[in-house]
RNA sequence: GCCGGGGUAGCUCAGUCGGUAGAGCAGGGGACUGAAAAUCCCCGUGUCGGCAGUUCAACUCUGUCCCCCGGCA
């Protein structure tokens, strides 16, 4: 395997992510691998803020809108196949444009993921279900026996990652942070992290702008039709923000108006959570999304120095 | 005008048989290794409508005034 280098564009929802992809395809020659967790569903683009048919004409787009809704996205999968697109574009003397908003995928593709094998589909559902029927503290004080210290760093409260851990246990027989101790970063990798910065307070005005933007898109009607499609709720796809709240208006009655409201403080809460998670991620060159010419110039700066060493 | 019911956190409200108050939502902060647009944790001083009275002590009792919501005129 030969070495990469990966241009990674990361941020909160609405920073103008899409835009700053399109600029660096054009200015260096490079191709976009979606990172982001919803907008590889079909039939959601709008909601979910994939780049239009005009934007992907600019230069090659991969990962998005091609899952069904009702597949999940498994994070190791995705990772390996963001880097097979990635790789194919390198061949093709493209330079792979990462772009997506969600941390725990990037983390998973730079940083590696414990080498954990897939589980057993029915071990999760049983553990799931024993979650399920005897809450998750009960499950938590089973974990405490069993991986001390990955049951004192999550919370009892917390049932997706107590289920996570009993899963892992069951199926491999090795706990979590045995596994976690066997990770490692992938070797030949070089990936710039450029975050699009924002605060809350300016970004608020901007998703709210979004959502009414998205409705006049059709966003409606795309929801409708998703949900003829795949008429489940509970569906992976339709976790996307947007989704939930358009479904309760054309199933339960709820009125757009609040809908709306709904949709904003559920985008605002993920653009916090966002901004937390990349934060904390020391490796990240900050810029303003209209910087152009400085997102540029770092990028290329960038590939040079990888084509040097 | 009269009769009820209210005025307590940004909002909706609970509560104190008199010892200066607490929930949900909103808001803020944080965590994060295969569900991540997910999941979860932490954070509550506010003239308890105004004024006066009783009392060691009033948000709580009394009087009075103001405002809101019903009903009757």
């Amino acid at each position: 395997m030969t070495d990469i280098s990966l241009l990674c564009l990361v941020g909160a929802t609405g920073t103008g992510k899409t835009a700053a992809a399109l600029a660096l395809a054009r200015e260096l020659g490079g191709g976009v691998v979606n990172f982001d967790s919803r907008q590889v569903y079909a039939g959601l683009g709008v909601v979910t803020a994939q780049p239009t048919a005009e934007e992907r004409a600019v230069c090659p787009h991969a990962l998005y809108g091609y899952l069904p809704i009702n597949t999940p996205v498994r994070a190791g999968a995705f990772a390996g196949e963001i880097m097979d697109q990635a790789r194919a574009y390198r061949d093709q003397g493209l330079a792979p444009i990462l772009v997506g908003g969600t941390g725990l995928y990037l983390k998973s593709l730079v940083d590696g993921l414990a080498p954990i094998p897939d589980i057993d589909p029915q071990i999760r559902e049983e553990v799931v279900r024993e979650c399920r029927d005897q809450g998750s503290q009960v499950l938590h004080g089973r974990l405490q026996l069993i991986d001390p210290d990955y049951a004192a760093k999550i919370h009892p409260n917390d049932p997706q990652r107590i289920c996570r851990a009993l899963e892992v246990f069951t199926a491999t027989g090795q706990t979590l942070t045995w596994w976690h101790g066997r990770t490692c970063r992938p070797a030949g990798l070089r990936a710039l992290k450029i975050g699009l910065s924002a605060d809350l307070a300016s970004l608020t005005p901007r998703l709210a702008r979004r959502i009414d933007l998205m409705l006049e898109a059709g966003a409606r009607e795309e929801v409708r039709l998703a949900y003829e499609g795949c008429p489940d709720r509970m569906a992976p796809g339709f976790s996307g923000i947007g989704c939930p709240e358009l479904l309760a208006v054309m199933l339960d009655g709820l009125s757009l108006d609040q809908a709306r409201r709904d949709w904003l403080r559920s985008t605002r809460a993920y653009a916090k959570r966002q901004l937390t998670w990349f934060n904390k991620d020391n490796e990240i060159f900050w810029h303003h999304p209209e910087d152009v010419d400085g997102i540029v110039t770092r990028a290329r700066q960038f590939l040079e120095s990888a084509a040097a060493s």
